[in-house]
DNA sequence: ATTCGTGCAAACCGTTTGCAGTGCT
DNA sequence: AGCACTGCAAACGGTTTGCACGAAT
């Protein structure tokens, strides 16, 4: 994967301008505005290969499919807004985490999820801009060999 | 779903006797050795109705297809183990999971999974009971509507 | 006797892959 | 020109669903 195509230009465009982790499909839809004839496979293809090559990190949510990021960020964690679906960053993370390790096991990682309403979606303090989202989409799909 | 029949009974059984929470597939497996005429879409069936029951909880690693586990217990999370990927109970939790909820958000529920080597994957203290699962049952699946 | 639950197979849907054509280099 | 990359469509694999039979009440 090292020429310079049009479809993986167009691919990191649309992650690297997201302020969210995004999903193959969202990719697809808005890389397809700027290069119409381009494919899911190619998307399938360029994500895989740009997460292999590390300038992609996946995101995964319980349940869901998986998203993608730019890499490069500091370490951090997500917030999923249980209205509009769309996930977040969050930064920072915990320190005690190691200590839940059982005795005997060893601890490499973690991972940390956080589920309630984000600022657009939440009762009170809804702001102007409240763009709605509502992407419901969601899909029993596989997960790769 | 109110009646007693042998493959819910069978499939409660399973879940029951488990000490770890277990995929659909496994559930199958186990439940048809003691129910062998027993189909797939009728586990599948019947662990979505133990769940919306509330007789089941979905445990959902990222990245994996859901597990489940029964309902009652105490709050906890889960550790997965890379090497025989079983996914272990944790106990215990953090008390400081809110305070990374940015401002304007609504904190509702949150979700760890640590990962790392069980103590049967441990290199150094491997004990005699060292029977590996590697299961590496994975599958690119959907999520359904 | 009713009617719910099951088994089977087809349908679904996100993802992967084979293949022939396209466009980088 | 050579070959990596793309697009299309078929293949995959976990999950869901329609339908007719079988069993619980």
């Amino acid at each position: 994967m090292d020429r310079r195509t049009r479809q993986r230009h167009a691919i990191q465009l649309v992650l690297k301008a997201s302020d969210r982790p995004l999903g193959v499909q969202e990719v697809f839809e808005a890389a397809r505005s700027i290069l119409p004839q381009l494919g899911v496979a190619t998307v399938y293809r360029t994500v895989r290969a740009l997460t292999e090559e590390g300038l992609l990190v996946p995101v995964e949510i319980p349940g869901e499919n998986p998203l993608y990021e730019p890499a490069g960020k500091l370490h951090h964690h997500h917030f999923r807004c249980r209205d509009c679906a769309r996930v977040y960053e969050l930064e920072g993370c915990l320190p005690n985490l190691k200590e839940l390790t059982p005795p005997g096991f060893s601890f490499e990682g973690h991972e940390i999820v956080l589920y309630g309403l984000c600022s657009s979606c939440s009762p009170r303090s809804a702001p102007a801009t409240r763009q709605r989202t509502r992407s419901p989409r969601r899909a029993t799909a596989a997960r790769a060999k």
